[in-house]
DNA sequence: TCCCAGGGCATCA
DNA sequence: TGATGCCATGGG
């Protein structure tokens, strides 16, 4: 049963099978489900949750309610939500001018053309999985958000599969410091993820108070004064959330090897080489990175 | 066993 | 301002 069908429209070049792809990648991530022409998600607007099927086509999104009609708020809790997911208001041309004049990286405009810059609308959500994933590999990342996540999220039942909801920064600052450590956390990392989730229930943190302020700059040097929140995290979750695309995670394990793989860099310290290539992409730095980091896994087309 | 992984902090010169 | 050590643990 579908409870409501909504469609919308994409302008520009979209690749739904890439962004498709990009959302399964080999990773297990508990928030979502993807299937070979959509992706299933829960999601919470107040005190409202929803199930929705997704469908990205090449010219717009289906989205299909599978559990209850939705609110107006609940609409357009997902329209936002998508729009921030998969950056649906962006053109590409102009990314695909700038890599064109990069012989190491022209081949990016065909072979991932039309993937869009697949962000994290929720902030806390970005939070947590930056200061998660900091100095420890991907898999082992995604574990310790699964547990997570199934231990302080709510959950959908819906025909015998459970669909997760992110964790509540509420819940997560209510937190026992043991529990969080049976998750394999860090010491440090729980005194991170608690001091983010107290910044953010304390109403010091939100995506309004950062856009309020008055540059990408002055955002990045508030972030950057929270404990736990460096250069690496402030960018990352500017670039994901915010959709900042100037950002640049400097220092970025993935980053720094996959920019020696184009020989854009011979060595990890070469800054300057790293410098002059993002001076190129003025406005599309974000955008360089995502692909760049694209470029590490297999192309699916391939395999 | 060693090194790396989508870092950040404290300390010290 | 930059270098070094430490945290913490899975995976190759």
């Amino acid at each position: 049963m579908i409870y409501r069908t909504i469609e919308i429209p994409i302008k520009g070049l979209f690749n739904e099978q890439e962004c498709l792809w990009f959302l399964s990648r080999g990773y297990d991530d508990c928030l979502y489900r993807v299937y070979p022409d959509r992706v299933r998600r829960a999601f919470q607007s107040g005190t409202e949750q929803m199930l929705v099927d997704i469908y990205p086509l090449p010219d717009r999104l289906v989205v299909n309610w599978l559990t209850a009609e939705p609110s107006e708020q609940g609409e357009d809790h997902i329209r936002d939500f998508l729009n921030g997911w998969f950056d649906l208001e962006i053109e590409l041309e102009v990314f695909y001018q700038k890599l064109s004049f990069y012989p190491e990286l022209a081949y990016m405009t065909t072979q991932f053309r039309g993937l869009r810059f697949m962000g994290m609308p929720d902030l806390f959500e970005a939070f947590a999985w930056s200061i998660i994933g900091q100095q420890i590999n991907l898999p082992f990342a995604y574990k310790i958000k699964r547990r997570l996540v199934e231990h302080y999220g709510s959950l959908i039942d819906y025909q015998g599969d459970r669909h997760y909801l992110f964790p509540s920064p509420e819940s997560v600052a209510g937190a026992s410091i043991n529990d969080l450590k049976v998750m394999q956390l860090s010491g440090r990392k729980i005194e991170y993820l608690m001091t983010m989730a107290s910044e953010i229930t304390d109403h010091k943190l939100s995506k309004k108070i950062l856009y309020a302020l008055p540059d990408f700059a002055g955002r990045l040097k508030y972030l950057t004064s929270l404990r736990g929140i460096g250069q690496w995290t402030a960018n990352y979750v500017l670039m994901k959330s915010l959709k900042e695309r100037s950002s640049i995670p400097h220092g970025d394990a993935g980053l720094l090897n996959t920019l020696l793989r184009h020989h854009i860099i011979t060595d990890k310290n070469d800054g300057a080489a790293i410098e002059e290539l993002f001076r190129g992409f003025s406005g599309w730095e974000s955008y360089l990175v995502f692909y760049l980091w694209r470029s590490l896994a297999p192309d699916p087309n391939s395999q």
